[in-house]
RNA sequence: GCCGACGUAGCACAGUGGUAGUGCAAUCGAUUCGUAAUCGAUAGGUCACGGGUUCAAAUCCCGUCGUCGGCUCCA
């Protein structure tokens, strides 16, 4: 454990004896370290609100104050039973009532396993530790906020109160984390959405989760889609297209239905007329390997047309829980940058490894470096339950999967027993601004399902074989890759990007002055650069505080002294005035900062 | 879905029981200016929605919806 871990870890304690002083009868469940700070969970009949914190603050400054030795001590199991039916644990001293989570916890450590206590001041604890020598160690805490979290994190659990706070070595340390937080919230994804006019989520009209792509947003898509398409054709996929309904039988036979259906619109009911007069029931997708599996279905398929690689930006709905929607990180319609891959056993390899060049060229072109890929592989002792019976594929595609991972450098870790019940998966983990971990792209390995609609082809032998079948999304999809984008460039998007690329502002609407303009900016809007004109006769300040506002990418200015030389002026977003330069120059620049997609 | 906080003009916010306010944005007019904000005027609100308490509710109470912070979930 680091010694920022130890602070926090302590402070931890600090918090519990400090409430504990306020409310005797707090029963505390466990009181880790995390990330940014340390949490202690707490049930109580007060509910703690962040009205109460200055209180629960001036308790935990006169222990630190204190400077309380943090004293480790190891008891028996016995002993340390009889303490926790005495209530003596995470408690200032005997209680009527027992620890009760303590108990629970000290009954579900191992025999054999030492158990230890610590004391700081009147306060003691079951805790495996290591805490700082003394209260007077932590330099600066702060609480943030509370929140319900669920005894063990089992929604079957009672809900106890998370009481959330940060400490640092000294206070230095933590205005500077203060002050970083300030500056990731600016970057948040929702408030530059906003700003910049990307994206709107009308849920009294449309509904919660489902963002509504304004004209900038839209740029970001279309931009996104190209990119896929070409990058997609030049590795050999073909392009189809599908209904965003499909019948039960569809989801029966995948086996999403009934496992996944609480994540799925509720079915539409239709009335069928002819035969059978019953009534058929329709769902939205919520991915869409089933209909590229039946596109594979739909013509007879020999060796000689593998790999197939279908590619679709498909449109899917998911029915998140309503607590769980997050701008446009977490939604109800999506747009996945889908494929899949039908292959033989020996064409295996060599696609998975094309798939995973494909997403290095995409993290260079976005400049992408904090991310990790999250290996997931199975569990042998589970075959046949959560993982589909074939001992012999699963060895040889994670070692396939394992050595390309190894062979590019990439920064991987392998999870084991967390597979998809169908084959080996890679995730793409990423951090939003303000730290929130999410998937921003996945690559799975599917060797069940196809079987399941019955895909054959016929091999070289005349033999009919089920296809291996790649599910690859490196964009993920609009929503939440676009909204990485945004934290990640804090809305500067590079020019090929930006929603607006180019503003030609002039210094006044002198008429020769708007011709030479207009010159330059139908040459650029000819050339399908997203172009737009400000030749009002606003001083050229506030025109061009207004494009820097907007996040305008180039700012081409043109005055008198432009025009003769027949120069623009350019000026970069964020950048400044980079001076005077011939306009064919700049605007053939421009033209090859975007084909070739520049950062 | 669960716990908590919040919901006032497009945005950021003020308004603690007595006629709804400021700044930016918008619209109109003037300003002809060399790289982050020229001036003036106008318009804009069923204070999320529904119910209740009160002579009187943005303000107090209840419910619903939504957003946010977490938890659970994430094929």
């Amino acid at each position: 454990m680091t010694e920022l871990e130890r602070i926090r870890h302590s402070a931890a304690h600090v918090l519990a004896t400090a409430i504990l002083k306020i409310w005797p009868d707090a029963q505390f469940a466990a009181g880790p370290p995390v990330e940014n700070g340390f949490y202690y969970d707490v049930e109580l009949g007060h509910r703690i609100s962040p009205e109460d914190f200055p209180r629960i603050e001036e308790e935990m400054k006169r222990e630190v104050k204190a400077n309380h030795v943090f004293e480790r001590v190891e008891i028996s199991r016995p002993d340390a039973l009889a303490m926790a039916e005495r209530g003596e644990l995470a408690a200032l001293s005997a209680r009527g009532v027992a620890s009760k989570f303590k108990l629970d916890i000290l009954q579900n450590i191992p025999e054999g396993e030492a158990i230890t206590l610590f004391r700081n001041g009147e306060f003691t604890d079951l805790c495996a530790g290591p805490h700082v020598m003394r209260t007077g160690n932590i330099g600066a805490f702060k609480l943030t906020h509370v929140a319900s979290a669920y005894y063990k994190g089992d929604e079957r659990n009672p809900q106890l109160q998370r009481i959330y706070g940060t400490a640092f070595k000294n206070k230095t340390a933590m205005d500077e984390y203060f002050a970083m937080l300030e500056e990731a919230k600016k970057r948040d994804h929702r408030k530059i959405g906003a700003e910049m006019g990307l994206y709107a989520i009308d849920s009294e009209f449309v509904g919660p989760g489902m963002p509504l792509w304004l004209p900038k947003g839209a740029v970001l898509v279309e931009e996104l889609e190209r990119l896929a398409k070409e990058t997609e054709f030049a590795a050999g996929y073909v392009r189809v297209r599908t209904p965003h309904l499909a019948k039960e039988k569809m989801y029966k036979t995948s086996g999403h239905l009934p496992y996944y259906a609480e994540s799925m619109f509720p079915p539409m009911e239709l009335k069928e007329h002819g035969e059978g007069e019953g009534t058929e029931r329709y769902y939205l997708k919520a991915m869409n390997c089933p209909h590229h599996h039946r596109i594979f279905a739909a013509e007879p398929k020999s060796y000689r047309d593998l790999p197939l690689r279908l590619a679709e930006y498909g449109c899917c709905y998911r029915y998140e829980q309503s607590g769980e929607l997050f701008g446009l990180m977490r939604v109800r319609s999506l747009n996945m940058n889908d494929a899949h891959i039908y292959c033989t056993e020996a064409q295996f390899a060599e696609e998975f490894r094309a798939v995973n060049e494909m997403y290095l060229r995409y993290f260079g072109i976005f400049g992408l470096e904090k991310y990790q890929m999250r290996f997931s592989t199975h569990d042998p002792a589970k075959l046949g339950q959560k993982f589909v019976d074939e001992p012999e594929l699963w060895r040889k595609t994670e070692d396939m999967v394992r050595q390309v991972l190894v062979g590019s450098g990439i920064n991987f870790v392998e999870v084991p027993n967390e597979a998809a019940f169908y084959g080996p998966k890679i995730d793409v983990q990423v951090w939003s601004a303000i730290g929130r971990e999410f998937t921003i792209a996945t690559n799975q390995v599917d060797f069940a399902v196809p079987a399941k609609f019955g895909l054959r082809y016929r091999d070289r032998d005349n033999s009919e074989k089920v296809p291996l079948c790649i599910h690859r999304a490196p964009l993920g999809t609009h929503e939440r890759f676009i909204g990485f984008l945004i934290e990640h460039y804090a809305g500067n998007f590079p020019l090929w990007l930006a929603p607006e690329q180019v503003r030609i502002v002039t210094l006044n609407d002198d008429p020769a002055l708007v011709e030479y303009a207009t010159g330059i900016l139908k040459k650029l809007r000819g050339e399908m650069v997203r172009a737009e004109a400000d030749f009002g006769t606003d001083p050229v300040k506030a025109k061009i505080a207004e494009a820097e506002k907007a996040r305008v990418h180039t700012m081409l200015v043109v005055g008198p002294r432009d025009m003769e030389a027949g120069n623009v002026s350019v000026r970069l977003h964020g950048k400044g005035n980079l001076g005077a330069k011939p306009k064919d120059e700049v605007v053939a620049g421009i033209l090859e900062s975007i084909r070739e997609r520049k950062g």
